[in-house]
DNA sequence: TGTCCACTGGAAGGGAGGGCTT
DNA sequence: AAGCCCTCCCTTCCAGTGGACA
């Protein structure tokens, strides 16, 4: 049985009283200020809305509508757009005189859903009423669940409209034989139709993809410009007037939102995040208005969290992959070779008992840290000392080798120093 | 111009793990 | 319980690469 101690009863009975008793500087639901909120009306995409609406009006009408891929950089609205879109198709089917058509919008997430199975089942599981049972997330083969979801949809008379987001990260992961049958699905259903909308943030990944399937999902394509320094402060101040009471925002402080963001990515997404966090220093140190300064802080905090989020959730080899890097620059070795760090981090993998992987699987574990930004890995060619990739640090070194060391499992290796210096050049 | 270096990066496949069917 | 299927992580193999150097 687990008993309260009497001192901290009473302290915990405090201990939220001062956060609770001062003034909040939210309006309501600081969530309007979450890239995930999906606003009643989208500014500045009007002409991409105009498009999608147009050519998705076929659903309406119980055709099938052209399949569509969605290209722009993160944070330019195409996912807000296209959950925007899904609530509005589904509000005009129900309000048609005529309630013949049953129109289904399914948004899937390749990042989160990425293997051929997943999106299959996940679609396939969107039918559940006219299932026995759901489709189990692992089991079955991938072609029953296709048939299974091929003969529980054409059952009835329907427009289905699947949304890939991040589709590109499907393709490159898992190919596109699922493109390939779900494009080709309408040539086997009798009653229902289904079309395709695909996002994605890289123009080249359609090279991927088998000419067939490429023809077939790009009947259009639909590009999302970044937003300027303009649109961006437009769109903040539009969820600032929900979030916010009157003169909370001190003069300057969307601005400047606005243009950090446009002068780095023109990314909606990171604007918001931006003055969200600005505002949340603001509240939790108590203060009624949000400053410029809130924002300098912000913008630090944003980035040093992104930094020990992905160190955080690294898998133990990457670990000792980033421990073996930051330890090299530490020895003075700021521009390392794949083959200096494979082996620091033998030595490592050594010391904290772990297998050791093959270099190969280390080379791939340093691109790995390349993409997620925690590290420079460029490949460069030394002529006869031969052709590797040069790899830089690119967070900060005794932070970063700090959080390391507090993962138990790399206890074994704490405060450990090379021995070796690199013999390049 | 050919050689050489130290890899890169693609492909194929093994094995473990999780979950389902029979 | 055995067999099957999919995914993930990894190894092995090997052709290809870019630029310095002889």
């Amino acid at each position: 049985m687990w008993c309260k101690p009497k001192g901290e009863a009473k302290l915990q009975e405090n201990i939220f009283k001062e956060y609770l008793e001062g003034k909040s500087i939210f309006k309501r639901d600081r969530n309007v200020l979450r890239p995930s909120y999906i606003p009643d009306k989208l500014l500045h995409r009007d002409e991409q809305i105009k498009h999608i609406a147009s050519i998705l009006v076929s659903a309406l009408r119980g055709d099938q509508p052209s399949n569509i891929l969605v290209f722009g950089k993160t944070g330019t609205g195409k996912t807000a757009t296209a959950k925007y879109m899904g609530k509005e198709i589904i509000k005009a089917a129900g309000d048609l005189s005529e309630p013949l058509k049953d129109v289904r919008y399914i948004y899937i997430n390749c990042e989160i859903v990425d293997t051929q199975y997943g999106v299959l089942q996940n679609i396939g599981n969107h039918f559940i009423e006219e299932f026995d049972e759901r489709i189990p997330p692992t089991g079955w083969s991938t072609e029953r669940v296709y048939n299974l979801l091929w003969e529980k949809m054409d059952k009835v008379p329907r427009v289905v409209v699947v949304v890939l987001d991040e589709i590109d990260r499907f393709v490159y992961k898992s190919g596109d034989d699922t493109l390939y049958h779900l494009t080709k699905i309408n040539d086997d259903l009798k009653n229902a139709k289904l079309s395709l909308i695909g996002i994605s943030n890289d123009l080249k990944f359609t090279e991927m993809l088998d000419p067939r399937v490429r023809s077939r999902l790009s009947d259009e394509k639909i590009v999302f410009p970044p937003y300027d320094a303009d649109q961006l402060k437009d769109i903040l101040r539009q969820r600032a007037e929900m979030a916010f009471e009157v003169g909370v925002i001190e003069e300057g402080v969307i601005g400047l939102c606005a243009a950090v963001e446009a002068h780095e990515h023109g990314d909606a997404r990171r604007a918001l995040d931006l003055l969200r966090v600005a505002a949340e220093i603001a509240e939790r140190n108590q203060e009624t208005e949000i400053s410029e300064n809130h924002v300098i802080k912000a913008k630090n905090k944003i980035e040093l969290d992104c930094v020990i989020e992905a160190v955080r959730t690294l898998p133990l080899q990457s670990k000792l992959v980033l421990l073996a890097i930051l330890l090299g620059e530490e020895s003075g070795n700021s521009k390392q070779m794949t083959g200096d760090v494979y082996t620091a981090y033998k030595e490592l993998a050594k010391k904290s008992a772990t297998g050791i992987l093959t270099q190969r699987r280390v080379a791939d574990l340093i691109s790995e840290l390349d993409m997620l930004g925690l590290v420079s890995a460029r490949v460069k060619s030394f002529g006869r000392g031969g052709r590797t990739r040069e790899i830089l640090v690119s967070v900060p070194l005794l932070e970063t080798k700090r959080l390391l060391e507090k993962d138990p499992l790399l206890e074994p290796v704490r405060g450990f120093k090379l021995k070796l210096q690199s013999t390049l050049m």
